[in-house]
DNA sequence: ATGAAAGCGCTAACAT
DNA sequence: ATGTTAGCGCTTTCAT
């Protein structure tokens, strides 16, 4: 390997003047600065991260946690990534199943081999992870009021009503729901526009109501409650797309028409819900990668890179143009 | 920040051996040891990576290596990681969409911050891409036969001559394809399949295809030209799950109904493919990144974690039994 | 403007 | 079994 050691032996200087052309940090004579340049060239020379990491107590490199896999991740992951590089950060990806594991990864910021963390899921509970604080800057996907940490969460309170609304609008009579956790703040939000939605529309029918911990099977299972129920809901509303698709596969494999005899909503706009063709909300998740990705940057540079506010839309595709308005 | 040497200061000893009980190398006494234990938790010590890495000249970590985002590349990612992560490994994803990006990266591995690569797709070309072999192992997604480079391909010749077979069997005379691109060695061996079926079965009818070099849009595309086709393709065979995804909901959007006025078929056997409805083919993706894991870490520490033989199956969630046999 | 030298935290001979 | 020492490659003060 060609050391900044090499190319001054060769440029005739010293190491230290190598170390300012390559990182363009300092005063370096036009002179000088074209033998390193030369010498760079000839030898081959690429920088050493690992040794300018350890010298500079910094990576340029963000850590991205989440626990399981779920396809929002493949897509939500790519737009992180490709906005950091633009910035000139790369990312891990850890898939931590457990406290442990997650912890592992959390600590890696204490010694700078991570920037900075994003969490789109967790495992810890929120105090343990707020006290990473001290190492370096946090972010997250999850609805959560931490003074450390940063949340790129959107309200669903509004989105629920405005579901809500549309559907009654349109003469559904029995509206189903599959949450998240309980414990979630965005399911609480749900929970809560639906109780007040009750209120001012007593007549509408909104007592099948399902929740899961996990995105797996879900949908799966669900649907299986969902055929078995006697006076089963005209339409469902689904926490994720993925698992609205479930539902929808599930149902039809069952010999149902969906959306003729259940018309099923995520809230995610992926792309599965163009391909399998249900309508969806789009929560913006594109935004808050890009948002979560700013303020890690801004934290860490103390800079200004906007945090732009998100427009949630209702997204069909103009397949349920009916169902517009 | 605390280090070894403030650990054996605390525990009255020399660094050399705090750094013996912390990676486990070389022999200290139980007294010792228990004293640097007991300094090391009271200091809540993290051993630093990157020092680790400069001084031992390797990461532990893996590059993975893409251009575009495609849903098969999270499914993929994700079990490439949990693969990599149970034997310590680390990976860092990279986006590249152009030839300087994905040098860049390739660069990394001369100074060990990544000590191998795995390249989905690439956009150098292979010599340019073989000659890093020099610096650590590669292997890709690819089907290349290059001395350095590993490659987790399967054959798609015979997997290619059983759809046909099966799709002629069961009635179907005209046939459609949507290929990648031409210099694709997949595509080339699919070609060869359909030449050698067309001479043996020549009444079936096979001229409608299609070539695509990105999977954006082709799906679409390919729907498109099908629908404007006096005499469409009674059955459609495509590349990937996402493209086969999106040519059924152009279609669908169109009226159609499918699988009844088109059969489609994807090869990827992807979460999209059970979610949409459509048969596809197990090309094993998952085998095919423990494979590249394996190759990568058996170069890396001469060991010999198995390469398994790839086994491509029919998949079709039991919704398409006729076409069974 | 440039060079010398100390240091980032850890590893690994080597010596005892 | 343990300590001393010389790195790993680069950055950054501090002189000059």
């Amino acid at each position: 390997m060609t050391t900044i050691y090499d190319i001054a032996k060769l440029a005739g200087t010293s190491k230290s003047t190598v170390s300012r052309v390559v990182s363009g940090n300092g005063y370096v004579s036009k002179e000088k600065r074209e033998n390193v340049l030369k010498a760079m060239h000839n030898l081959n020379y690429i920088p050493n991260q690992t040794a300018r990491n350890l010298s500079q107590q910094k990576s340029n490199t963000l850590g991205f946690l989440v626990s399981d896999y779920f396809p929002l991740i493949g897509e939500f992951t790519s737009v992180f990534i490709q906005v950091a590089r633009r910035k000139g950060y790369n990312v891990n990806l850890y898939y931590t199943q457990d406290k442990q594991g997650e912890r592992n990864a959390l600590d890696l910021m204490a010694t700078k081999v991570l920037d900075g963390i994003f969490l789109m899921t967790r495992n810890n509970s929120w105090s343990v992870i707020e006290s990473y604080k001290a190492f370096g800057p946090l972010a997250t996907w999850h609805r959560v009021t931490l003074p450390g940490v940063y949340s790129a969460y959107v309200d669903h309170y509004p989105i629920y009503t405005m579901i809500l609304k549309r559907l009654t609008k349109h003469g559904y009579q029995r509206i189903g729901h599959v949450f998240s956790s309980l414990r979630d703040a965005n399911t609480q939000a749900r929970l809560q526009a639906l109780k007040d939605f009750s209120r001012d529309c007593p007549r509408v029918e909104v007592k099948w109501q399902k929740h899961f911990k996990k995105q797996a099977m879900a949908g799966e299972i669900a649907a299986q409650q969902w055929l078995q129920a006697k006076q089963p809901p005209q339409a469902v509303i689904c926490y994720s797309d993925y698992v609205a698709a479930e539902f929808i596969a599930t149902l039809r494999d069952a010999g149902k028409k969906v959306p003729e005899d259940c018309l099923v909503i995520g809230t995610d706009n992926s792309q599965i819900a163009k391909l399998v063709g249900f309508p969806t909300v789009d929560l913006c998740f594109r935004e808050q990668a890009q948002n979560s990705f700013n303020y890690l940057y801004n934290q860490l540079h103390n800079e200004k890179l906007p945090i732009t506010r998100l427009n949630p839309q209702w997204v069909d595709w103009g397949r349920f143009s009916d169902l517009k308005k």
